[in-house]
DNA sequence: CAGTGGTCTAGACCACACT
DNA sequence: GTGTGGTCTAGACCACTGC
């Protein structure tokens, strides 16, 4: 904790000016700007991924506000998946590691409802390269074409059927160091990504088609040319929108159907 | 306005009794027991879609509760999209009808994500009958075999290009008197259903799938046969996760994709 | 026991919409 | 202006956790 952002010293909010003139051009509610300063010290890495932030009345402190608002600040981002609030513990920093989901992202689940069957995945790591990102890949990533990217192939099995194919992208500044025996280590990807690399993926975005299995797919999955598979396109974003991660992946739905729900 | 089940009489709640015995078997929060009155007023269509209700003020008084009970009450339901809130000039109950979105638990979106293309959907409806619900259609709707239910089947085309099929049954009970002529009027069936039936849907779960086009898809789709096309199962709920519509769908995803949000 | 988040209250003022 | 929801405060008490 060398540097707290935190201090009284930068509690400079812009309060709500001379009633007055209503002409206050960027204003925004206190426990909105409460909110975003703590979304800076999180992105800032600050608290990491796990850690105990500060308690509500220590925040009040520090920014000079009620805690009511301090807590206002709070419930929106735990409603984002941020940061998790634990009764008479504290308020935690969102984490995958130690978290009971599997994948985080993976809506995929198998035609029975077979209680608990957790059933882990299998998964084997086809290819893992660096290379100068194409331009569509780098566009998405917000990078410049022929920036390094990492580029990952794996197949998910599930009870022994291959069920996923995946080709992911990441972005080779924020990775540099990630090779296939790292991503051969026990636990999600996106745990890895938090512990090794300090990159917590906050939110994504799916685009899903119906598309016929090509020949790649056919040999990786086991399925006849032609079958229809269900081609889900990811970008995962971390704090601030920013996009860390597109995947692309074909999914069987014969034995797994994508689940969602509308509200 | 004949019944006003929110009168004080009715404002009867379980207060957090002697501190001592914490031996309450069934205690909630004050503003979740608030938050199920003003459910119940929903559910019973004491305020219809598009309704005013009480004020913040009001509805304390009512239930002798501090207005902030009541606004974190209001507040859960606002975010299950139960209720809009509008500043200035109160909260109303959420309604299909003159909303801007056309259609509510549509995910499909066209690949050039051209700027306003609402395109207007064009509708036609190739089959509605009543029937016996067959076993796995009751069974999904909380019927019993053999019981009534409608059954439709539309085609949605974008542009000329028809590229939703669906079928969709109902439970008979609730949508006495539905015809396909009223299917056929201008706005959304579900705002139909609001209007018309009092059935306000207010969640959905579906399951997708890829699937291969059979004659029937090919032919109403103007596809070649073994397409793959997304295959989407809607279970639809109102208010108390009550089912009440079941819609099969296959959807062309070369010229549209069906978009999810993660989080 | 002390410290944390969770609930509830009462009152003040602001921003907005309608009349 | 009046009434609505939106923000902010200050203080009280409860429920849970860990020492």
């Amino acid at each position: 904790m060398a540097t707290n952002s935190l201090a009284p010293s930068d509690s400079l909010i812009l309060q709500e000016a001379g009633a007055g003139a209503s002409a206050t051009p960027a204003f925004s509610p206190l426990y909105q700007q409460i909110k975003a300063l703590i979304l800076q010290s999180l992105q800032a890495g600050e608290w990491k991924p796990g850690d105990l932030i500060p308690s509500e009345i220590d925040l009040a402190g520090r920014f000079r506000v009620s805690q009511g608002t301090v807590r206002k600040a709070i419930d929106e981002l735990a409603a984002e998946n941020l940061v998790v609030r634990r009764q008479g513990r504290g308020t935690f920093v969102a984490t995958h590691a130690e978290q009971h989901v599997q994948y985080r992202f993976l809506r995929l689940l198998p035609n029975d409802g077979v209680a608990g069957s957790k059933g882990q995945a299998e998964r084997t790591i086809v290819d893992c390269r660096r290379l100068r990102a194409p331009a569509d890949i780098a566009r998405v990533l917000g990078l410049r074409t022929g920036d390094a990217v990492l580029q990952v192939r794996r197949v998910l099995a599930f009870q022994g059927v291959p069920t996923i194919l995946e080709d992911l992208w990441l972005p080779g500044g924020p990775f540099k160091g990630l090779t296939a025996e790292r991503l051969d280590s026990q636990g999600t990807m996106y745990a890895l990504f938090e512990t090794e690399f300090g990159v917590r993926m906050v939110r994504a975005e799916e685009k899903l088609r119906a598309v016929a299995s090509d020949d790649t797919a056919s040999e990786l999955l086991a399925v006849p040319l032609g079958t229809p598979l269900l081609s889900v396109e990811r970008i995962a974003y971390t704090y601030q929108d920013m996009p860390m991660e597109l995947r692309r992946g074909l999914y069987r739905t014969d034995t797994h159907y994508y689940s969602n729900t509308l509200s």
